[in-house]
RNA sequence: GCGGACGUGGCGGAACGGUAGACGCUACCGACUUAAAAUCGGUUUCCCGAUCGGGAGUGCGGGUUCAAGUCCCGCCGUCCGCACCA
């Protein structure tokens, strides 16, 4: 080895040292204490991207962390293989979805394993091969067995670009998720997980993931969107039957002025039949547009429907029922009533149909007779409201559900915002679903000895639409039940189904079924799972709910897959435009002075915002040719220097040259060896209080810290001479640099130890004793403000300490003879002299 | 609109209520070199004065405390999530 360290030469040998030694398999029947490492695994795109590279780099030091303290590791890695970009490459391309994907998973494992992470390859899977969704399959068998699959002719997001049903997660501010498309309402039958059935469980479990960020729990919480009223029914007037509401306020039952319904409701509905003016009505709220602003600035829409239903707590009181754009149908029951005084939405309405607005709360009792000048949310206390006058809003709503719930006209219920999730996809790249349908038998399962149903590969996309359809010796089968011509069930299952069980695949996976539950069991819980807060919701939820499902079906016996979540923060780049307002790459731009310049054509160029690295900003850095220049290592030590994992990372050439940088450092200080005898107890010290540090820092997913105390540790090392304890501290300074630079250090190690793997090396302990200073530096302060710092002996008592500070000569100046008329000490901290 | 997070040097960021700015980046000065790169040594919150010294300082305004970046109250700003949820 040369003077400087050399990872072209050295990353491969050591990878190559790790691989032959398989020293990060994991090996379930271990006795040693168990920890399961885990990072969302990628979809295979293409290339990976600086976003991998942090978030595996982070996993893998804990990962290597841990084994070091003596855990057996689990910490694999796979494909989320299917999806939507395969197909879109297909239709551009001209390549079969699975070519592509299958390429960009052999260049993506090569740039993984180029990076050097301590993975167990040997359980590498992709969920796009037959023997990971043929398990899928059958747990998804399991479920619909279960009754937890049900079938539903529902209205569906149908996303026009895609030509697809997206899930309400995947609607975002009225657009498809991946497409941008304007999302439009069609009616389909689709199959559906029963995740409503767990809302409570998985709003309750929350309360258990202390591990988690509060963010993201707070996140599900409101996603799961739990709110408790009364339901209860208004009957109509003309005797033909009732309308069922929901409301959280029914302590204001006394403000109602009118009943809205949902334009999908079964009433609207059924009048649509005979009235134009309500079939016209309803046509013209499916056209509203469903942006954020647009919601914002909508108007309210309503139509009188001419019906009347009679209060339930007034046989006299009519109220008139309206249809308004603003009900939703999936939401309670589709009818609410409307209480224009204490409700905004409400207080818009009437005031352009001219509705009574009613005062039902009042601060006191004495403002019953106050106008409503605009809705009044809050509680308060009830008024004009017969028997519940002068209750609290707290109060109030407890009596009427007593009395609605005696009287048996209503009761107390709770609502979720949660939806049941839909899964089918109109879609070819994806898991199929293993439903025959058959026109005497209905939808009956495909026999699990027929399992896997495989998704045939011989296909073409020339025409728009999902080929399943197409493929008449696939699709056309005969029925399992009674041998009549049947047809396969053509949609496929939502992408996040197949990442709502992975984990428990990588833990177990034997041939013949899904998981085996003991050996899942020895890994579950995930101790830490790290990826992007852009999963807080849908896939969290998703496995959780998958976790909890299989869970009451007794195939596991835990409720929660994740016990740790980590959400790193993304990597960002200074985003550059040409004069013509064209986005430009950081490789198409030189800095001149304090301006940028057109590489090529010398036009100025305006340096904008630092944004997250994005194909359109074209503020993307690839890191291989970053990894073939600087090495793996100048790479994962940028990837956790300066920022807080949960946070951004600006990428900066600045900042990987620095890396860079302490790699050599640190390569100089294991090559160049200066033997020395003796000890340096300062270092020692150093040393000692370094590895407290970098120990706690890991442990708490603080890995810039880690890096700011090795750093201080390398500079201690360098200042000091030779000594016993200054070798002493390169060797457990190589051990510490492991988790972060495995390739420096094991070249570092074999040079000072000749023999061995640094990743076999235990993880060092440190003496507490020796984290505490001899001598120690008092501040010493004056009315609190800092004038003179004194080093002390540790341990000095407060008289000793006070008589110090009180002859140091720069306080004696502030003292001018007088007494101080307090003295507030802190041993081995602080002096204050309060004048 | 509702909910949440965050505001500290030129930059990223450190700071159990107890010496604000650790560590890194940038910039500047010096050494080595014919020169540059690399490397090494030093300086780098601002203002006044000399490097000893003094004053100000953690978005803004108050408060609690011997002592506040940290705790409390009220603003301002930025970012994120949800959104006509009855």
């Amino acid at each position: 080895m040369t003077d400087r360290f050399d990872p072209a030469a050295s990353d491969s040998r050591w990878q190559e040292r790790w691989d032959s030694g398989a020293c990060f398999r994991a090996d379930s029947t271990s006795p040693k204490p168990k920890s399961y490492v885990l990072e969302m695994f990628p979809y295979p795109s293409g290339r990976i991207h600086m976003g991998h590279v942090r978030n595996y780099t982070m996993g893998d030091v804990l990962a290597r962390y841990r084994r070091a303290q003596g855990f057996e590791v689990l910490h694999p890695m796979g494909w989320d293989a299917f999806g939507m970009p395969a197909e879109n490459a297909a239709m551009e391309k001209k390549v079969h979805p699975g070519a592509w994907t299958r390429e960009n998973i052999a260049t993506m494992r090569a740039q993984l394993k180029r990076l050097g992470f301590a993975l167990d390859w040997s359980r590498e899977l992709a969920t796009c091969e037959p023997d990971y969704y043929g398990h899928e399959q059958a747990l998804f068998l399991d479920l619909f067995e279960a009754g937890l699959v049900f079938r539903k002719e529902s209205e569906v997001n149908w996303d026009p670009v895609d030509m697809t049903v997206l899930a309400n997660e995947q609607v975002i501010d009225g657009k498809g998720w991946r497409s941008g498309a304007r999302v439009e309402r069609r009616k389909l039958s689709q199959w559906f997980l029963k995740i409503t059935d767990f809302a409570e469980e998985l709003l309750e479990g929350l309360q258990t993931l202390d591990q988690w960020p509060d963010k993201v729990r707070l996140m599900q919480e409101n996603w799961i969107g739990k709110s408790r009223g009364l339901q209860f029914a208004f009957q109509r007037a003309d005797g033909d039957g009732a309308v069922e509401v929901f409301t959280t306020r029914p302590d204001t039952i006394f403000g109602a002025s009118f009943l809205a319904i949902s334009p999908g409701h079964p009433i609207a509905e059924t009048f649509a039949a005979q009235r134009p003016d309500v079939a016209e009505f309803i046509k013209r709220c499916q056209q509203g547009g469903t942006t954020a602003a647009e919601i914002e600035t909508a108007e309210k829409l309503g139509l009188d429907t001419g019906l009347e239903v009679v209060h339930p707590l007034d046989p006299d009181w009519r109220l008139p029922v309206w249809m308004a754009n603003f009900v939703l149908m999936d939401y309670g029951t589709g009818a609410l009533f409307g209480v224009p005084a204490h409700d905004a939405r409400d207080f818009e309405f009437s005031t352009k149909y001219k509705l009574p607005i009613r005062r039902v709360v009042a601060a006191s009792a004495n403002d019953a007779g106050l106008a409503v000048t605009e809705a009044e949310i809050g509680a308060g206390v009830a008024v004009n409201s017969r028997f519940l006058d002068g209750l609290s809003t707290e109060a109030a709503t407890a009596e009427i559900i007593r009395r609605a719930e005696s009287a048996g006209w209503g009761k107390g219920t709770t609502q979720y915002r949660l939806r049941d999730w839909g899964v089918s996809r109109q879609r070819y790249w994806g898991t199929p679903i293993p439903i025959i349908h058959c026109d005497g038998c209905g939808a009956v399962p495909v026999p699990r000895q027929q399992l896997p149903v495989v998704l045939p590969e011989d296909v073409s996309f020339d025409v728009p639409g999902n080929p399943l359809d197409r493929h008449e010796t696939w699709r056309n089968v005969v029925c399992p039940k009674c041998s009549a011509p049947a047809r396969r069930e053509t949609d496929t299952l939502d992408t996040f189904v197949d990442s709502s069980w992975y984990f428990i695949r990588f833990a177990s996976q034997p041939h013949d079924r899904p998981f085996d539950r003991a050996e899942a069991e020895t890994w579950l819980p995930v101790a830490q799972y790290i990826g992007g807060v852009e999963h807080a919701i849908l896939h969290l939820l998703y496995a959780r709910f998958w976790t909890r499902a299989l869970q009451r079906i007794g195939r596991l016996s835990m409720a929660e897959p994740f016990g740790g979540l980590f959400t790193q923060g993304m990597v960002t780049h200074e985003t550059y435009q040409a004069g013509d307002g064209s986005w430009l790459s950081p490789d198409e731009v030189r800095r001149e002075g304090d301006d940028w310049i057109h590489l090529y054509n010398g036009q100025p160029v305006t340096a904008g915002r630092v944004e997250k690295m994005s194909k359109s900003k074209k503020n993307t850095i690839d890191p291989q040719p970053i990894v073939d220049r600087y090495g793996a290592d100048a790479v994962r030590w940028f990837m956790l220097s300066d920022s807080p994992p949960e946070r951004d990372l600006e990428w900066s050439i600045g900042g990987i040259e620095g890396a860079a940088r302490f790699v050599q450092r640190v390569w100089k200080l294991a090559h160049r060896r200066q033997e020395g005898a003796g000890e340096d107890k300062e270092l020692l010290r150093r040393l000692h209080k370094t590895i407290a540090a970098v120990g706690q820092a890991i442990d708490g997913l603080q890995f810039n810290k880690a890096v700011a105390g090795l750093y201080e540790l390398v500079n201690a090392i360098e200042k000091a001479s030779p000594s016993a304890t200054r070798a002493d501290a390169i060797r457990h300074l190589i051990i510490m640099v492991a988790p972060m630079a495995p390739h420096l250090a094991e070249e570092a190690w074999s040079t000072l130890e000749g023999s061995g793997l640094v990743v076999d090396q235990p993880w060092p302990s440190h003496d507490p004793a020796l984290l505490i200073d001899d001598q120690v530096t008092v501040a010493v302060q004056v009315n609190g403000k800092l004038r003179d710092t004194l080093s002390a002996p540790r341990g000095l008592s407060r008289e000793d300490l006070q008589a110090m500070a009180l002859s140091a000569d720069k306080i004696a100046r502030f003292l001018e003879g007088a007494e101080p008329r307090k003295v507030i000490v802190v041993p081995d901290r602080l002096v204050n002299i309060v004048l």
